[in-house]
DNA sequence: TCTTTTTCTTGACACCGTGTCAAGTTGACA
DNA sequence: TGTCAACTTGACACGGTGTCAAGAAAAAGA
């Protein structure tokens, strides 16, 4: 591995990012990518085999420059269910404006595509433990909602806190960051929380 | 207007609404709709000029069909606020099925498709509205949640009855549509009633 | 420095699905 | 019988993804 195709290949992953963020996901094509980055279009084949897993590529990269795991310390390291609730509610919700654009294209391709499928629903599924640990820590603490079982707990949050939900208040609806993050935290617990 | 056109036209549309319904919505294709009505490709679009319109003609066709109506009536004739919210989320949770395999063609196409992402957000305005007016009788009750505004209750309600929740429950995480009903009008309870 | 190997470029092509076009067929009805 | 509308057949353009082959250019190695 030389220096210079690892350059390349961050170029072509800062290219795809910077336009996924920007312009309206499923519009970028792969020749856009390329012209961003400065190289033709094949070349980032030679890097990403598929448009696919160009995307999964970019999303890892994100995680790793915007640092998802420390975002998550407060969450994890939290004694109580209901901080951790909180916690986990406002770091994963204002992490996703970071990640809208990479997950609309994946949205957009999963019908199409099965492995952006099979990615995005991996990467759903990391969230999901995310909210799993908080519902447990909060039935742990015995006020968990009593008409929930940890699993549907699990599954309302997730719902909750999906990039869909996040789009709909804040891009179709207006709601600003700060709101979304008030009100969803709010929501959550008069769900979830005896 | 012959017999013969808006026999051919129904017969493209019940071919749509079947293809849509069982197969994975955006792989249904123009000639898989054609073979499946019995015609050829081309005299599809005799009928319908694109496929967004085909979509949206489609969407119309259930709703007659299904009586999206009649199913509304026992939200609409309410005394009360709590009993109105209720009846509409039983009411719409309950439509959403039969609508979910074109909604996911339009959810698919929204990113590519100008026209077809107008009709679907033309159609969650009908919805909206069906929110609103349940938040606004809450509203009048005096028991909407203090700290919500009527505009965002009723796009917290919105959010929690998307087709994209209801996929997530029911085929995501394998919840049966009763349980979905049941659990929804309870969270959204939580979530608005004060 | 000269050679080898890797990376990237150029340009062509196949495939798929949508939508268009033109010429011809069929059937109803006057 | 002739006309008109609905339909068929077969071709084609377009846009986007992914593939292939030949060659240029740059890095690595002796």
């Amino acid at each position: 591995m030389s220096r210079k195709t690892s350059e390349t290949r961050e170029r072509i992953l800062e290219s795809a990012w910077k336009l996924l963020a920007d312009s309206q996901a499923s519009a970028v094509r792969m020749s856009d990518i390329a012209k961003q980055a400065g190289i033709s279009r094949q070349a980032v084949y030679l890097h990403f085999p598929t448009r696919a897993e160009l995307l999964i590529a970019t999303t890892r990269y994100i995680d790793e420059v915007k640092d998802i795991d420390a975002r998550l310390v407060k969450s994890r390291s939290a004694s109580e269910g209901l901080e951790r609730l909180e916690a986990f509610v406002e770091a994963w919700g204002n992490y996703i404006p970071e990640i809208y654009g990479v997950a609309s294209a994946f949205i957009a391709m999963q019908t199409k595509d099965e492995e952006a499928g099979a990615a995005w629903a991996d990467r759903m599924s990391a969230v999901r433990h995310g909210c799993e640990a908080a519902v447990e820590a909060l039935a742990r603490d015995g006020r968990l909602t009593l008409s929930l079982s940890t699993s549907e707990a699990t599954d309302l949050l997730l719902g909750q806190l999906s990039v869909e939900t996040w789009e709909l208040l804040r891009h179709r609806c207006g709601w600003t960051q700060a709101r979304y993050i008030d009100v969803l935290q709010q929501t959550v617990r008069a769900m979830l929380v005896v």
